[in-house]
DNA sequence: GCCAACGTTGGC
DNA sequence: GCCAACGTTGGC
């Protein structure tokens, strides 16, 4: 079964405007330092599928978008930048602690689609994002949920 | 390996 | 700004 997946970003930082702006060379998804989140990135995220664009720690957060990923995990490059705020001085070049991908804009939903809307929808109860407490910034979802979320999307 | 203290996330 | 939930750190 195709895997889809769902990506957190502060839209005060990077909104799905700013993906769309960036164009077909697409973004590097760096910042990410979760180990969880970690493991997705490196070992299961693959070119070509699928992510929702979730809108976090904003006055509506939800999803206001799609993209699709452009190239699968590789080592991100901030972390071995002394100059950025995801700089880690533990991580070596040989020993890479963090992963990004790399994913170019695919669509923004008329409207975004919010939190609250999607915890109210019986097929999306299962969904990682809903689940009380969760904080994961990269999630995996499921043929189905990608498909109740894109039906409600078209309204 | 336990666990208290601390830091972060993120909805509200 | 509050605070619950969760993750990380570090002493022992």
């Amino acid at each position: 079964m195709k895997q889809y997946w769902l990506f957190k970003t502060e839209p005060d930082t990077f909104s799905i405007e700013d993906l769309r702006n960036v164009g077909a060379s697409g973004e590097g998804w760096d910042g990410v330092r979760n180990y969880q989140a970690r493991n997705f990135l490196r070992d299961e995220v693959k070119i070509n599928q699928e992510v929702f664009i979730y809108h976090s720690s904003c006055a509506t957060p939800g999803i206001a978008g799609t993209a699709r990923v452009i190239r699968a995990g590789y080592p991100d490059p901030s972390q071995f930048n002394p100059d950025s705020p995801y700089f880690d001085p533990k991580s070596t070049p040989d020993k890479p602690r963090w992963y990004c991908v790399d994913v170019v804009f695919t669509a923004q939903f008329p409207e975004l689609i919010p939190l609250r809307t999607l915890k109210q929808v019986p097929e999306l109860a299962e969904m990682v994002l809903v689940q009380k407490g969760s904080r994961l910034s990269i999630q995996p979802v499921t043929s189905a949920q990608w498909r109740a979320i894109n039906k409600l999307a078209r309204g």
